[in-house]
DNA sequence: CTTTACAGCGCAAACGTTTACCGCAATACG
DNA sequence: CGTATTGCGGTAAACGTTTGCGCTGTAAAG
């Protein structure tokens, strides 16, 4: 176990030269003669030297790398959130850890072990408490959080949920007339869900719609969306249309109400969020808002990466934009069937529907 | 820049004794008075003493990190295949280094430079060629391959894929009797294909049916596989069954077909690969192959990890099994639309059907 | 009262880099 | 021919840990 390959100091024993030089030679800086840098280039290949990693961070005091946490890793919005950030922390020739706290109370010390072998540390919202971050903030590490309320003093990045889930629930509410609607979805599970819940909310008190006094509390996954939704119809409440805290959930939803007998979206309209890519396959396609998922993480890495340097005013709450887009579950079109969303992104039709701001979406 | 928190010394000066008793009262070994111990805690707590990782890795020599390299990082193969490694990996305290190679070459070097700062690498077959994992190995590097074909002297983990794939295959020669198949997939592009494709050619062979001179070469995404059966169906080429190397490949081709009108499976059937969790929901569920994909990811880590330790065998490779999983797809049972797999796997019922060591699976 | 044993803790040597500083030789300049 | 200048490259001091070894002092054993 341990070490293996040669040392600066091998190589140096073997070149006839200084460990210093040996150093220079490597990195391809400072002053050495054309002659001496050829000996060493030699020494170094003959070896397979290369300078190990520890050694080099605890004199430069970097890690060269940057860490990015999150509640779990599976499922495609977390997948594209990770390779937006991993593509842009490559670039800069920094690696990437990668943690899922799997909701467990150790997660927090596993943090603050992570946070002491990275550079900086991109955060999900709602993965552990708050007071967390604060002292992570205290201790110095640069935080960038992802997909979170805003906290005074720590720079993030986030996408448009509130006002983006406003609209469709008026798209529903007001272009299609539906009443009696139910939101599928945890408000106190992550800020995400908070914002999707209190925009869903808003939409009813502008219009002069009482909406539903609770959501149905449950999870992100499809599971839940499939059990939520069973249960409800099996005590005989149909609701009329069914707005899901993320897509995953609402293709749980709409597996619920086929396996009823029942169809989407004549019967009951599904909504979801996130426009993953698989949400143009559903049925009819689902109706969503698509955010930007890979750019949310690209963007976070980039942030981070300047914040590293020091160079990131910490009041930064950057907002992504997000768009409704218009598919079948909704009710829209039914003609329309399975908009195939990912596949040919740039031939997709965006015009103006009845409602403003909403992007109907096919093929 | 650079460093934050204070250091052993600092500690030891506040608490008033040497570094090295710091270092055993922070990690709870050694011989310490208990009124010494207190004293020396209480000045860590104050100060939030962390040990810095790099000054550990130096003289440890152990990074106690895993990386794992994989072509592209967005899907939900990956992100389930990471998933199952990462949890394995907390539950050492090892952290996990995550890189996509994003099919470019200079992501070579990457590599390398990944494996000089974790103790060990898990890479996927044929993100790097075969060389580059030999030179990984004899630097002394604990490789363990995923998802790859075999190679002497390196350990594999992969699941089954040829005879499942020939299974599945069968099924539809056989027991439904369709002529006229059609393989999408690039047996190239990655070892996982490569099986799949051969298992494809053995149930034509077994059954004495001439297989395709070719399979349609595209890759792995969704859109990949739309693509290419728009094409086909667009030459008025229309194949009896569509065989997909893996689920996203076959859910992009579904849409393909509807959207030329025609119906899944009743004019063309579909199968895919994998299992995905999505799989349940097109049309009238994929008809695929079940793989233990987070189980992959676990048992990967549980073997690197053990490599890293010295105590595993060079030579294993290691097989998961996998299971046919016959959904509405394929043209079985049409009114058994959508199975919901992964909502309520326990309830799944499995029972033989027409080909042996074939699984139904409906809700 | 002397020896032995051992708990408690400090000293100092690693671990493998990077880099400020300095000395030396060769060249340029007056 | 003396003096600045400059290019090379070596010396050594960090960076922050862990840990073998050895020195104390007190307690137990003889």
């Amino acid at each position: 176990m341990g070490r293996r390959g040669p040392t600066l100091h091998e190589i140096a024993r073997d070149a006839g030269v200084s460990i210093a030089t040996v150093s220079r030679v490597a990195r391809g800086v400072g002053q050495v003669s054309p002659e001496t840098r050829r000996k060493v280039q030699e020494a170094i290949d003959r070896h397979g030297f290369r300078p190990h990693h520890a050694g080099r961070a605890l004199v430069k005091r970097r890690h060269a790398a940057l860490g990015i946490v999150f509640p779990g890793l599976s499922g495609p919005y977390y997948s594209d959130v990770i390779a937006g950030f991993e593509e842009e922390a490559l670039k800069a020739r920094v690696s990437v850890l990668i943690m899922g706290t799997h909701f467990l109370r150790q997660s927090v010390d596993m943090v603050f072990d992570m946070a002491d072998r990275v550079d900086g540390l991109a955060v999900m919202g709602g993965v552990i408490p708050e007071g967390a971050i604060r002292r992570l903030v205290d201790r110095g590490v640069p935080v960038v959080l992802l997909a979170s309320a805003p906290l005074v003093g720590v720079p993030t990045v986030r996408t448009e949920n509130l006002a983006a889930m406003a609209r469709l629930t008026t798209h529903l509410l007001a272009d299609h007339g539906y009443e009696n609607l139910v939101f599928v979805g945890n408000p106190d599970g992550s800020p995400d869900a908070t914002y999707r819940w209190q925009g869903f909310l808003q939409a009813h008190h502008r219009l002069g719609v009482e909406p539903p006094k609770e959501p149905i509390r449950v999870g992100l996954q499809q599971s839940h969306g499939f059990i939520a939704v069973s249960r409800l119809l099996d005590e005989n409440q149909r609701p009329r249309a069914i707005v899901c805290a993320n897509d995953e959930t609402a293709l749980g939803a709409v597996v619920a109400v086929m396996d009823r007998g029942l169809r989407v979206p004549e019967d009951v309209a599904v909504t979801g969020f996130d426009d993953i890519s698989m949400a143009g396959l559903a049925a009819s396609g689902l109706t969503t808002v698509h955010q930007p998922m890979q750019e949310l993480g690209a963007e976070t890495a980039r942030r981070l990466l300047r914040h590293v340097e020091g160079q990131l005013d910490v009041s930064l709450d950057r907002v992504l934009e997000t768009q409704v887009v218009i598919r079948g579950s909704c009710g829209c079109g039914a003609t329309d069937a399975h908009g195939a969303r990912g596949v040919d992104a740039d031939t997709s039709t965006k015009r103006p529907s009845r409602s403003s701001q909403v992007t109907r979406r096919k093929k």
